[in-house]
DNA sequence: GGATGTGAACGACTTCACAGCG
DNA sequence: CGCTGTGAAGTCGTTCACATCC
């Protein structure tokens, strides 16, 4: 089922870059950037492993994909290292993002200093009740399912965030998908089904809760052996 | 064979279930509450993993672990199934929640029934900003942070959701820690550092956005076979 | 000395294949 | 026959250990 991997450079033998380290990329790529506002000029593999929870040779092999630019008996220089991060991650750039389904998260997501931060901006928004519809927020005005592909088309967005209910989910997705869109970060707990050129990252927060639940009833249970991050 | 097969039913320590799997079972969960719905008085092995994209295989060896109720040529009764994995999960009784940070996206929590449906119940709310503090907010007073080891231990909340600014995370992670909560859901985009003997799981939405506009990135620049759940 | 890059060992998770039961 | 349960094989990801370089 799922694949996806390929490295971006021009040579396509690369260790290419697994899954996992995606997202510790992400966490990296964070850490750097603060080390960079205190102004340290380079970082070792030791420094960012402590900081997250992993060890320094796990850093670099996930550092290792990127080309080599660690400095043996020195470290990685931050600034580059951010920049490869960020070109890695598909991130050297800005990403349009249209938001469907203004609810409350919507709202919170909007107002996400993080995601601006990171290049996405949200530039369009959406939903299916006629009441919302034309309401201004944030300088967006929200249009209705129907107007999708103009919008959509008109703005250049290719990400799409559904925050929309349940019930709603799939077929706001295929809407989105209909229109042009490239990638979903879905919120709503439910399966989408979507076409292979499609991307879709999904979080479902109950089911996130339902982790922790576990992870605290068998810490309970048993004298718990690990702790627990990420 | 002849002696000593002890039963495997009271003995806490079966096959642990792998971390991998807990994220499953939940899936599955949602899965046959749906199925439940629909009448289902059974479900196959074949027909759970259909849904969300992993092999028949892969289901029995999770659903394994909650002992033998599994039929040959009938597949799983659906109600018993359910019943077993909440009860492996932790979620076969209700928790009660703290919320600490007032925003949109604690709004938005507040307000998710899919917490509720799963036996998660808010009965706190916590916010550092001194107007905040005693706002009613559905049915809930919103406490300030000093007040937390009184309100925690009159409520009995044993979790706590982490919706604050990233700078303030660590601080009021700490508070809750005193204040004797057993886990800790976190949407800052911090790392925290917590003691062993409190669990934690981290949901970090730039993350998620950005391990997105990977999948798009490279499913564009090489022809991206195949999607990616969850 | 300090830190990187990497093959090799290790462990965790997934798939395969098949015996066995309803 | 259909479907479960499970050892065996295979794949993927992490850790170790060490040669290498500044």
């Amino acid at each position: 089922m799922s694949r996806g991997d390929l490295s971006r450079e021009a040579n396509g033998l690369e260790p290419r870059l697994s899954r996992a380290s995606v997202g510790r990329l992400s966490l990296y790529l964070r850490c750097l950037e603060s080390y960079a506002r205190e102004g340290s000029a380079t970082v070792s593999s030791g420094q960012l492993g402590d900081v997250l929870g992993v060890t320094d040779a796990q850093v670099r092999k996930d550092l290792a994909c990127l080309g080599n630019l660690g400095q043996p008996g020195i470290g990685y220089p931050t600034a580059e290292l951010i920049a490869a991060i960020r070109g890695a991650l598909g991130i050297d750039r800005d990403w349009a993002v249209a938001l469907v389904g203004v609810g409350n998260l919507a709202r919170a997501l909007l107002r996400y200093r993080g995601f601006a931060q990171q290049g996405f901006r949200i530039v369009a928004l959406f939903d299916v009740d006629p009441a919302k519809v034309g309401q201004r927020l944030d300088g967006l005005t929200i249009s209705g399912v129907d107007q999708m592909p103009a919008v959509i088309a008109a703005t250049g967005a290719e990400l799409g965030l559904l925050t929309v209910p349940m019930e709603a989910a799939q077929q706001v997705a295929d809407a989105l998908v209909a229109a042009g869109i490239r990638g979903i970060l879905n919120f709503a707990p439910a399966v989408l089904r979507l076409p292979s050129h499609v991307s879709l990252v999904s979080v479902d927060l109950a089911v996130q809760l339902e982790q922790l639940a576990f992870l605290v009833q068998v810490s309970g249970n048993y004298s718990g052996p690990e702790p627990t991050t990420r």
